[in-house]
DNA sequence: AGAATAGTGTCTCTCAGACATTATTTG
DNA sequence: CAAATAATGTCTGAGAGACACTATTCT
């Protein structure tokens, strides 16, 4: 029974020059995005990070299933199923060197093969949507940050300006951050770093649109 | 290069007997969710109204795909990926004769093969979820249906009791169903049908947790 | 002193959640 | 008329959203 070529393929978010950008690979006149054949007797997680290992210098980046396709009308690839794995990692994460990877504003994206433009605003809507209901918005800053920073992380992945002390009173509310004694100076006055709370229960709060 | 089998699995929910249900087949002395191999040149969401098709007498169900499994180490079966999807039907959509699946309640699950409780809970998980910011609750229920029955449909799901008057209003509100001319009669008052609309925009409306 | 950025409080309005009685039908 | 189920309205408290000024540092 011959059976179908099986690859993993990784949407990598992160924010750089106040912008949301994806890493994409090259392809003859194309990008794409980068991927890899999964191994014979290889968990599909454990192949999207060898795809991340290829591409960052990090040991950890958040990781999450996003959809498998596997549609030989749809797919240029006859026959070839794709799970698609979504990435974030902090600003400032180095790429490795020797790879033709370059990263690209969400908002202006280049040309991609088949189909794949939908998969990365596919990733988009599912991380906006994480954002106002899970912590996942930390994963694409540093450990330490400004609530500032943290805003402006918002702002830019929602596309949306926000109120400054309403973002504050919430964030802070909800416990997801601690302070540190440590102060960012710079231009203006010097502001409080924080640093997110792993341990802290993000409970979801949504209110329900249906009993 | 030999490639990993590639199969869809799919978790169908309905209510039967005031529970909710899951579908599923035998297997020695265990059970197991129903499942084919996908073709060699067919979509996976094909494949997966294939398996549907094989079950129950019905042209339409929800569908929609749920997680893709593929961990060697985890899985019975070596070496197989699992793409699995989730379906909801109505109360009393009738099985095919000859196939020997059987419904079992999902609060009492009977002994499943390698992995698939958790695949099931999972699934769970999502439905619960989905019934709180979208319209899918009435993939579960007839065309036509009374307040009551719809809101015993969520108490099952949910595992929880909702409060009559605010259930009618909130759901009211969201105009998301419309009223029949026509009543249920049995015992008691009879009681106003109601339909779905799927024109409705069902938008979420949820409280962000964060900003 | 001026420019730049950080940090803070109040009011209003909407809506979730708690709660009990009346209405209509059948046997 | 009793039993069964359907249908309906009000109050309270929490929190989202709108809004403007003071504080601290650097040059």
């Amino acid at each position: 029974m011959a059976t179908r070529a099986l690859m993993v393929n990784v949407v990598l978010f992160s924010l750089r020059d106040e912008a949301l950008q994806v890493l994409l690979a090259p392809r003859v006149e194309r990008w794409e995005l980068p991927g890899e054949t999964v191994g014979e007797s290889e968990a599909l997680e454990e192949a999207a990070n060898r795809v991340l290992a290829t591409l960052i210098r990090r040991r950890e980046a958040y990781l999450e299933q996003l959809y498998t396709y596997g549609d030989p009308a749809r797919d240029a690839r006859q026959a070839t199923v794709s799970v698609v794995y979504f990435a974030l990692v902090p600003a400032g994460t180095g790429l490795l060197p020797g790879t033709a990877v370059q990263w690209a504003a969400v908002a202006s994206l280049p040309s991609l093969v088949g189909g794949q433009a939908d998969i990365v605003a596919y990733a988009l809507r599912r991380l906006r949507y994480k954002l106002e209901y899970s912590a996942v918005g930390f994963q694409l800053l540093p450990q330490e940050f400004t609530l500032s920073e943290l805003q402006h992380t918002y702002e830019i992945i929602l596309s949306e300006r926000l109120d400054k002390r309403n973002f504050r009173r919430r964030i802070l509310a909800s416990s997801i951050i601690e302070e540190t004694s440590l102060l960012r100076t710079g231009e203006g006055r010097p502001a409080r770093l924080y640093r997110y709370r792993p341990d802290a229960v993000a409970e979801v709060k949504a209110r329900r649109l249906f009993p």
